[in-house]
DNA sequence: CCAAAAGTGTTCACCTTACACCCATGC
DNA sequence: GCATGGGTGTAAGGTGAACACTTTTGG
C-alpha cells in the first residue's frame, strides 16, 4: 500500500463528556484514569481510536467499555489538538458529548464500573484539558437546548413538568416562570400527558408526561423557543 | 520520553472550507490537488498537521501556504474520521471553515496561486469526502448566520444593503423582503451609513455602509434575528 | 387546618410580517 | 421620459413576558 512520506502520525483519542439527569440535578459522569501517569485522577471517558475504527464506532466502543452503556445519544463536540495536551505523547482528541437518563443505568454503573456521577457544579479537578472540554460541552448543550428539544434525551420515559423545568434551570443556571414554561412546552406538541402522577416530591403530585416519539423524531431539528430572552443567557 | 504502547498513530490533516463573497454571489475556494493520487482533481485546501503545531497554527499555515491569505476568520467545523476517507492511508481530517472578502485578495490569489473561486452552486466533483465537508460547512454557515452577525466577515470594508441582502439570500437560497431586511439590519446598530454611494450596479446608487467594529466585537455572540421564519429555512 | 408544590389564564407590549409607492439617475 | 434598481412607512396579527390565585393532599 502506498503511504504518505515524511509526515507525522499522531495518536487520536476520543473523550466523552457524558451528561446525565436524575430528576433533580444535571450531572457529569467521570472515571478514574486507568493508564499510568495521573493514574487515579478523575477523567472523562476516553480511549484511543483503533486501526479500523471510525469515530462513531470508537466513541460507542469506549462508552460501552467504560460504562456498559449502549444506544446513547452522542454527538461530536470538537477536536482538541494542542501539542502538549497530553504530556506523555502528543494526542489529538475528538470530544463527543452524550446525554443519558441516569436512573435507567444507575445500577449497572454502580456495580460494574468505577464511574461516578458528579453534580455539574461540583466537578473535581480533571486531567489534561478535560476541564476545557467540559466547559465547551456545557456551552454547546446550552446552545442546542435553547433551540432544539435535545434535552429529552436526558429524561426518563415518564417525567413531570417540574422535573423538566428543573433540568432546564440547571442547564441554564437560572429560573423560569413555570406558567410560561409549561405553556411553551405544551405548545410544542411533544408531550403526552399521562393519567398517573409522581407523588414523591409533593403532596398534590405532578402529572407524568411521556415524549411523543414520532413528533420528536420529526421535530428534532425544528427550532423551538423554550428559553426566555435567550440572548441574555447564551454566550 | 514515555509513550503509549501498542496504539495506532494516524495522520492528521486539516482541510479548510473557504467561503468568499464578491458582492454578487457566495463562492468557495478550491485548489487542484498537488499530491499524487487524484493529482489535479479539485480539492479543499488541506495539509498535514506537523510535529509541533496545534490546529490553529496548522490551519493558518495551510491557508497561508496555499492562498497567501492571513488574518482570516476561521473556525473549527468538525473532525472527519472515516477509515477509508483517504484511500492512500488512513487520515483523520479536522475541517475548518473560513470566511473572506474576495475582492480584498483577488489579485494576490490569481497571480500567485492555483486556487480558484467557484460559485457555491457550481462546485466541481471533489476528492475524498470533501463534498461532505462542504455540505456540513454550508449548513453550519446557515445556522450561525441566522443568529449571529458572522456574515460581515465576508464583506468588504464598505458595502451596500443590496449587496448584504444578496449575500444572505445566496446563503439561505431564498429571497427576503428588502424593506424588512433593511429595517432589521438597521436595528442591529451594527452598521454605519456612509455619505458616498456605490454606483456600478444601479443608476440611483446605493449608500455604502461600514461595520461598526466596536459594536460588532461586543455583539459577536449576541443572538440576532435577521432571517424571517428561521424554522422553515434551517435544517 | 396549614404548609408545600402543582396547575392554570389574561393582559399588554413589542416584534414580525406583509405589502406598495416614490425617488434618483443614466441612457 | 422611461427603465432600473434604491429607498422608505404602516397596519394587523402573533408572539413572548409578566404576573397571582386556586387546588390538592399529607401531615
Amino acid at each position: 500500500m502506498v503511504r504518505y512520506h515524511k509526515q507525522t502520525r499522531i495518536l487520536v483519542a476520543i473523550d466523552c463528556i457524558i451528561f446525565g439527569f436524575d430528576g433533580n440535578e444535571l450531572k457529569l459522569l467521570l472515571v478514574q484514569r486507568g493508564l499510568e501517569y495521573e493514574k487515579g485522577k478523575w477523567s472523562l471517558m476516553g480511549g484511543f481510536i483503533q486501526k479500523n475504527e471510525d469515530f462513531n464506532k470508537g466513541s460507542a466502543r469506549i462508552l460501552k467499555e467504560l460504562t456498559g452503556l449502549e444506544g446513547v445519544y452522542m454527538e461530536q463536540l470538537l477536536a482538541f489538538g494542542n501539542v502538549d495536551r497530553d504530556p506523555i505523547e502528543r494526542t489529538v482528541s475528538i470530544a463527543y458529548f452524550a446525554l443519558i437518563d441516569i436512573n435507567k443505568y444507575e445500577k449497572q454503573l454502580n456495580t460494574d464500573y468505577h464511574a461516578e456521577w458528579f453534580p455539574i457544579h461540583k466537578i473535581p479537578k480533571l486531567i489534561f484539558d478535560h476541564a476545557d472540554m467540559v466547559k465547551m460541552a456545557k456551552q454547546k448543550l446550552r446552545y442546542k437546548a435553547a433551540f432544539h428539544p435535545i434535552i429529552f434525551e436526558l429524561l426518563p420515559e415518564k417525567f413531570t413538568l417540574p422535573q423538566l423545568q428543573i433540568l432546564y434551570e440547571s442547564i441554564f443556571d437560572t429560573e423560569f416562570d413555570k406558567r410560561n414554561f409549561s405553556r411553551k412546552l405544551r405548545s410544542t406538541k411533544l408531550l403526552i400527558k399521562q393519567k398517573d402522577k409522581e407523588k414523591e416530591s409533593s403532596k398534590k403530585g405532578a402529572y407524568y408526561y411521556k415524549l411523543d416519539k414520532k413528533q420528536y423524531a420529526t421535530n428534532f431539528h425544528a427550532i423551538l423557543n423554550l428559553i426566555p430572552n435567550p440572548g441574555n443567557i447564551i454566550n
